[in-house]
DNA sequence: CTGTTAGCGCGTTCAC
DNA sequence: GTGAACGCGCTAACAG
């Protein structure tokens, strides 16, 4: 559109140069025109306007970026994408940096250090102006090094520097909310099937539900959390136990709405009563888990497209300077349905 | 690090001058050292390296792109990041770019046009060499209007012009598939419990479905495809319908896992066995409903990750002037489990 | 208010 | 083989 001669050989786009031709201004007024700098009439403002609006120009990006401290660019390093936690988080924190004219370059290490280390290098590279780490589980991770210093953010896995900021969700406060509501609710005799005992987030739920019930004068039915695997097998496996056993139950916690729903299951087998006879609840409320089960399943909601906002929020105010928040827990909230 | 005097405002990172300081060589030199150019000796050339790996020097990524063709960075457009389908193609793109040292600048657009346009006119600014656009489903979409002429790949929802480069799981050879497993193990009386009938996923597995039972002088129980939602519920209403209605069945196919898992439930409710009296097949291998389910279910595998692979991989190539391969359907493949 | 000059960091001529 | 000089597109500092 521009070079009448030569064979350049990245296809010019129409620059600051063309555009200061059009209006008939120099190249340092057309640039102090558009990006609204005081000492330019108004009407050589308008005319240089015009112009390049007429050329529909394009600050070239590389040139800009150039000689400026900020890029617009912020890095998003996952430990592992495939993993339905992330893809929420994923969504708030994208929405939060796309409303704000940032973008997002991705990353992810497929949870190898070494991986993980070579992004974040290159992340460096391409001048960043800040990291969000978002982590495979919530377990505390080592925080990255880095050679220079750029505001960072972990997500989910919060760094085990308390300096850092993180916001991971409120898993305590999750098990407190189930707990809670069962014990409203008149259950007294409460067992709590939990996930893998490597998990913070099943021994964070486990902390806040057995918060809740000693508040109550209560305990766990069998005194304890009963620690196993994520899946319905597991859930089925329990539930089943549990209510052919001595002791008496009228509400189970599954650690995870897929424990929960193998729950179900299983009391559904037995041909007992959910919620009349047994109530049940879980965590994360998975939507494709829970209003499709019978009955329809309560569950803590753990807020992650919420908690991805928050946390890309705070990196662009980190960026402007802001402090670290620290360990940052996300709200939680509890969705009650027909199962509890 | 360098500078003496001054305060810059930019943190003035080691710069190719300061290299070429070091080793004692001009500017220009030190570039051709480090860039493999010929005309360097081979004594100098390992000076320079030196001197760069001692000071660890990165070259500044802006100054390189300001005046280069290629910029080592693609745009990834999805519609719908809260989506389950498309992680598996983003981890898979992700992968295949990553080893190739190009980095992902993600854009989600919400399945709305004008923020997709703002989105890609971003990308365009940053000067990606290439695009992939990642569809929320199956369903043909129209192709991204640019005003540059930047490679565009199309993955999961193809793009309506048959030139463009599209990359779709083949559903119809999927519910080939499954119909001609189903077949081949003895089952005549076939139903299929599909999707939203808006979906052409659930159109395209229909006529799979078809094709192989036409081939083997079959048809459907009912005559057709049973339309409905992609949920559950839908799963068990019609499986208990189909199984209590007058025609016998030994056969469904759930139009999805989720589905499928619908008509498992029903059947056990039912006291059905499966699969001695009645076969369930789904589709997608959703490794959370396929593995725990009772009993284990058989599914069609999408192998979304090889087609996220394969779609970046094919970008790759177009930015290197590879022409378009047109629509590609990605392989599917069988998982046999117990339930068929 | 406007234009001239300078420089960001690098790659690439083209002389030496 | 090597280095001085120029330009990429833009913004900031200084003159006019």
């Amino acid at each position: 559109m521009t070079n009448a001669v030569g064979g350049k050989s990245i296809p010019s786009h129409v620059t600051l140069a063309d555009v200061a031709r059009a209006a008939g201004v120099s190249v340092a007024t057309a640039s102090k025109a558009l990006n609204g700098r005081a000492q330019v009439r108004e009407s050589t403002r308008v005319k240089v306007q015009e112009a390049a609006a007429a050329l529909a120009f394009t600050p070239n990006f590389f040139a800009q970026a150039l000689n400026s401290p900020r890029t617009g660019t912020i890095g998003m390093v996952t430990s592992d994408l495939d993993n339905r936690f992330v893809l929420p988080i994923l969504l708030g924190a994208e929405d939060a940096f796309g409303s704000g004219s940032l973008s997002v370059l991705l990353a992810d290490a497929r949870d190898d250090v070494l991986r993980e280390h070579l992004h974040l290098q290159t992340l460096l590279t391409r001048r960043v102006d800040g990291l969000l780490i978002v982590g495979r589980t919530t377990n505390p991770r080592p925080p990255v090094a880095l050679m220079a210093d750029v505001p960072v953010v972990y997500v989910y896995a919060p760094s085990t520097d308390p300096a850092d900021a993180s916001f991971t969700p409120d898993n305590v406060q999750a098990g407190r909310l189930a707990a809670e509501h069962l014990i409203a609710t008149g259950r007294t005799r409460i067992a709590l099937v939990n996930g893998e005992v490597s998990y913070a987030a099943a021994q964070d739920r486990a902390a806040g539900v057995n918060q809740a019930l000693q508040a109550a004068g209560l305990q766990l039915v069998g005194g304890r959390s009963l620690f196993g695997q994520w899946g319905e097998g597991w859930g089925r496996d329990c539930a089943r136990l549990l209510v052919r056993g001595g002791e008496p139950v009228d509400a189970i916690i599954g650690g995870s709405d897929h424990i929960a729903r193998g729950i179900l299951d299983a009391l559904r087998d037995e041909r007992i009563s959910v919620p009349d006879d047994v109530a049940v609840i879980g965590f994360d409320n998975w939507d494709l888990l829970v209003r499709e089960s019978r009955p329809t399943l309560t569950s803590v909601d753990m807020s992650l497209e919420q908690l991805g906002r928050a946390a890309a929020q705070h990196l662009v105010d980190a960026i402007g300077g802001a402090p670290s928040p620290g360990v940052v827990a996300g709200p939680v909230r509890l969705v009650v349905r027909d199962s509890a």
